[in-house]
DNA sequence: CAAAATTATTTTACCATTTTAATGCAGTAA
DNA sequence: TTACTGCATTAAAATGGTAAAATAATTTTG
């Protein structure tokens, strides 16, 4: 079948392990016996077997990212970044989609044991990941977009995030500067455990209290939906409006729910922002080719990704936990305005 | 560091074979020892590696997937339900993101050698696939939402696709019953390559021949364009606005493209489908979340990512390369209509 | 009850590679 | 000549597992 290390060492009349030194540039061989191996290798198309390679080190060049639900569009635009900055380093890229939270850190642990990873890079899920985890795990972890529990060590892992909580208390309260009162939220938040989306919430309910503005729970849509985000936000949105008559804005915890909020929305025949202001989250691109074009809080997803790759390679060296918190940039694209009175008249 | 073999053989102990066979259920083991096995096995939290069990072996019971372009959402759509059904089946699941069309197979080749893969999938890509490729990969292979090349014997290989000239011939045909006789095309086409894409800008082209329709040059916008689909769609649509006044639809070759386009018809002040209709290509869900929903030519992403994955498992049973070919389902959401006449005054 | 058959377990070889220790061979110093 | 050095290479051990052959223990059978 496919050529092994012996037939390069017989074909080109060296001895095994001279052909691994060749290969791996490493101990002695001269120039003619290098020239004769190399030529082995192009003749037979021999590429090592990565299992055996693996096997014997003990490791394998080889990072593993973990991305709970893949199919979000934001996670998207960092996959792209972290690939190319992982390839360039000579290291392997292997993407494992995870669907349900909770379970990252087991199968972040399995995968290594199994095939000796050398890092992992955890993309989403929860903040439920224990000290202990990154022992187990014994390779550097980074998290992106959350962080893991508070009690535990920092030198233990790595972790990139924006403050999910103060970013979404300065979207609630961009809109409050508008005028809205009556502001809405949809939050997609699955079992007991803390999100992103869990801390955006926390943000919003903060910004209100604040600013002396009632919770209203009428106001408020937060359920555990594993469908889409896009028909999770049309479905939420729906039901407030049907709901809630005198709504005038709402903050969606991603952009994907944002656009099927707007969706529902305009399909009532309400107009955006004159009728409902939306904000979402994240920044995709989803959101600014929608029409109108939809306000985010945007996170800068290849900076981030960029710096996860860089804790990462850090750690590999031996260093300790890096966190990074970026900034997120709030995009104002017109969706959000002061809350009118015409829509207000009209559905009363 | 973690446990092996040896450490479950000494703890439970048997001999090293036996806790082998317990663990792969294969042969004679007493329930004693096989609790004894279990016990230790769970004590030292053993999982078995990999690298040595593919080494010997020679198979690895994962399957890659090579994607062209992860970004697309289609393909999204796609890898949910292809990890599902995988994992159903015991094995396992890669996902390997390819950036530039024409490596997919060097890149499969090397992966299957790597780390002995049990079969591949390529989803996307061009149609440049050799029967020699697919003798060399050697693992069984299907191609998803592309075919190779007309001359390769089909019993080398698996494919899945719609056929995507008839299907872009009736999405034309279809602005062409509405009364549309202007009718430009964006279309992404990369190199000399054959493709999805410039299969549909093929059955755009006979469409408009076959109804006496002249093909006009400034109605098109092939460009070769590695951005986002969103992007690509939004600029290449402002280049046909601009140069072309009376254009009055637009058959965008994927969903990506015609949100792109939609954006930038909207941006112009044009309304869909009152001066400008729109139909895309693939049925995403940002189209359909879209406003106004935009028209499309769905694809049957489940099922097609199902077929494959019986294709792959049947090819793995022995049997010859299954080809199947789905039909397509134009999806009228409304942004197609008759050709205004409004639009056009006002901007004559 | 011994031989045969069956069941349970272990020993051994092997997978493709890396790595360590060993070997051969020039050249140099004693 | 002998002993040592340094380079080039190779043989052998090791990596963690599986599988075939060998062996041991048990049960069935004549």
């Amino acid at each position: 079948m496919s050529s092994t290390i012996k037939d390069i060492a017989k074909l080109s009349g060296v001895g095994i392990s001279t052909v691994s030194r060749v290969l791996n540039n490493s101990g002695f061989a001269s120039p003619e016996t290098r020239e004769k191996v190399m030529a082995a290798v192009r003749e037979l198309n021999y590429i090592p077997n990565n299992n055996a390679r693996n096997l014997k080190k003990g490791s394998s060049k080889t990072i593993e990212l973990l991305v709970k639900s893949i199919t979000n569009p934001f996670f998207q635009k960092m996959i792209h970044t972290i690939e190319q900055k992982i390839l360039l380093r000579g290291y392997n890229l292997e993407i494992k989609n995870v669907n349900y939270s909770g379970q990252e850190m087991a199968i972040a642990l399995r995968e290594v044991q199994d095939r000796n990873l050398c890092g992992v890079i955890l993309m989403g899920g929860s903040f439920e990941y224990t000290e202990q985890d990154f022992k187990n795990l014994g390779v550097p972890c980074v998290l992106l977009t959350v962080s893991a529990a508070p009690d535990v060590d920092k030198a233990l892992y790595s972790s990139v995030i924006i403050d999910d909580e103060a970013e979404s208390y300065k979207a609630t309260e961009y809109l409050i500067s508008l005028g809205h009162q009556r502001i809405g939220c949809i939050c997609n938040i699955y079992g007991a455990m803390k999100t992103p989306n869990s801390l955006r919430f926390q943000g919003y309910k903060k910004a209100l209290a604040e600013h002396g503005i009632e919770i209203d729970p009428s106001l408020i849509s937060t359920m555990n939906d594993t469908r889409s985000g896009y028909e999770f936000g049309f479905n939420m949105m729906k039901n407030l409006l049907s709901r809630n008559k005198n709504i005038t804005a709402i903050v969606a915890m991603a952009d994907v729910i944002a656009v099927g909020a707007a969706k529902a929305v305009l399909s009532e025949g309400l107009r955006i922002p004159d009728d409902i202001s939306i904000i979402g989250f994240d920044g995709i691109e989803a959101a600014e080719y929608y029409s109108p074009a939809l306000d985010t809080v945007s996170q800068p997803a290849e900076q981030m990704a960029i710096s996860a790759i860089d804790a990462l390679f850090a750690m590999l060296q031996g260093e300790e936990g890096i966190h990074t918190v970026f900034e997120a940039t709030l995009l104002k694209r017109g969706s959000c305005a002061p809350p009118g009175t015409i829509a207000k008249k009209e559905r009363g």
